[in-house]
DNA sequence: CTGAAAGCGCTTACAG
DNA sequence: CTGAAAGCGCTTACAG
């Protein structure tokens, strides 16, 4: 790999203009440019990225912080980051942190030594401080944990309201939610919104905890309709738990929608392709991580932001697991 | 944050002293070393990864090239040879190419430039050469593009005639095989195991090309089903081309698997949450990454490999789009 | 056992 | 407009 030496020596000039016409800053007379740019095209040079990144303490890389990308939410996300972050002429890294505080720090630590110009959280198990002592740019994408750092969500709480009262709307009248962990925000204000529609309407509910994952999802519906066999809606506060829930219930009978009708979060790809196809309050996760990665990338390149607080809008996806409302 | 110089003022030594420490190369005194650890450690010192970078041409980072993180079968091999690659310090870069060759092209060199140690390929639209000539140690995964490159792969061959046979077994009489696309070798190693088996029995079969997604499934299984009405079994090159087939089956009202048998290939999670669950040739897709981040990593730190091919094996999961044939 | 010096490949004040 | 020099934060011969 020719360096920075072989192109001056080649083009005749010394390595600072060289630099000049690499970096297109400061004087350079017409003749020693085209010199340059010759020898640059000859030795087919490329600049260096780490030694530019040692003097400007930069990267040109972002951090992508992820429980783990084997969640079918989070690789449409990833996508989008690296989609936008290339056209920039950013890498991304990615790193699962299976939400482990250690891991966590582990990735933070590497990923500082390593200069990265940002980072992507969707995932905290440290403290506020732990990122911002980074000193580097932060998104909170789908998470929320200072009101320092611009955060991208989607309306979770709206969304649970729209799924509830379309559940009431036909015709169901025992509802359960099923709803992701505690002090998970997305989680929080889809319980929220789920229970502020039921009270408001007097509807008969429960609310059973589950974790994100389908296996989870099945025990508890198991248990779920064990107990209380008149329910006759779901709300799950996740696509990968209604697929739980749909799971357990064709194992049991149940006709769906007729006898029960089952509404899901997220809108990953995975609701289409069951049968029957599930209804679900979709989120535009593509556009979510495109607008996080902007967001960081504005902010180092220190264009100033619009907005601190970006929520984005979700639509009900209307598909074979709840009946129709006309 | 604090540099060797810093470390080595407070511990009263030189940079190079604090340095042997770091490294545990060449002597330093037992004194010498206390204090210098005691220096780190009262400072926090973390040693910059850019400038050992710098110096020794290496960055403990490796790259994964991948065509798409979207498509279900890559989270996985990214998590286990992230997994893998953290085990031994190392971070991974995930790019994906979308089996373009001018994405493909600028990845490797935004990684040539930032002193990747390793590169493990999934996908391969550039010439061989192109990979050989970065001069550092990869391994092609799923792929096969030089007898040089250390290699793993699943036994598609011998999966495809398992599949084949088994469907045969069954009492399936008019066999489809939806192929992926050519010179994909594995798509054409599984074709190649069919073709084998239903000419070896005299199997009526009929074979259609098809891409790797779901739409591209559902597109051509319509259009064959118009056309041969009597096909009583489908061995698809992939889960998601057997969930196309699936989907489309069932909108004809297809009895599965008493009409139609469906058996996919891959072993991805979704199959399971089909409904019926699908019955699939699955690779040990977590092994496989992990096994390529393990070979890279050897090649890398130059210890010897016991292979250059290694082939795993495919095991048949038994669910509900195939007859049991007891 | 230890330090001064050169070097990894770049960038940017500084002096001319 | 241009080059010599210092510096980014490390590592490693080299000399002592």
């Amino acid at each position: 790999m020719p360096t920075i030496k072989d192109v001056a020596k080649y083009a005749n000039v010394s390595v600072a203009t060289v630099s000049r016409v690499l970096n297109k800053k400061g004087y350079v007379s017409k003749e020693a440019e085209e010199n340059v740019l010759k020898a640059i095209a000859d030795l087919n040079y490329k600049p260096n990225s780490v030694a530019r990144s040692l003097y400007h303490k930069t990267s040109k890389m972002i951090g992508l912080l992820i429980p783990d990308i084997s969640n079918p939410f989070f690789p449409e996300l990833a996508r989008a980051v690296e989609d936008v972050a290339l056209t920039y002429g950013y890498t991304v890294v990615i790193c699962n942190t299976d939400e482990d505080i250690r891991k966590e720090a582990q990735y933070l630590e590497a990923l500082q030594q390593k200069y990265i110009d940002g980072l992507i959280l969707t995932t905290n198990q440290l403290s506020a401080d732990n990122y911002e002592n980074l000193g580097i740019p932060l998104v909170a994408l789908d998470r929320q944990f200072s009101n320092r750092v611009p955060t991208v969500s989607s309306k979770n709480y709206e969304g649970a309201r729209q799924a509830t009262e379309y559940l009431i709307e036909n015709g169901s009248e025992f509802i359960a939610h099923i709803r992701g962990p505690y002090h998970v925000k997305p989680a929080d204000d889809r319980y929220q919104g789920f229970k502020d529609v039921v009270e408001e309407q007097g509807i008969a509910h429960i609310v059973v905890d589950c974790d994100f994952t389908m296996a989870s999802a099945m025990e508890v519906t198991e248990g779920l309709f064990e107990k209380y066999s008149t329910i006759d809606a779901v709300f799950a506060s996740s696509d990968i738990i209604a697929a739980g829930v749909l799971k357990v219930a064709k194992n049991i009978n149940k006709r769906i929608p007729e006898d029960l009708q089952i509404i899901g979060f997220d809108g990953i790809p995975l609701g289409e392709m069951l049968t029957p196809a599930l209804t679900t309050v979709a989120q535009p996760i593509y556009k979510m991580g495109a607008l996080s990665a902007r967001l960081l990338i504005k902010q180092i390149e220190k264009e100033p932001l619009d907005l601190i607080n970006y929520e984005v809008k979700t639509t009900i996806q209307y598909r074979e697991t709840t009946r129709s409302d006309t």
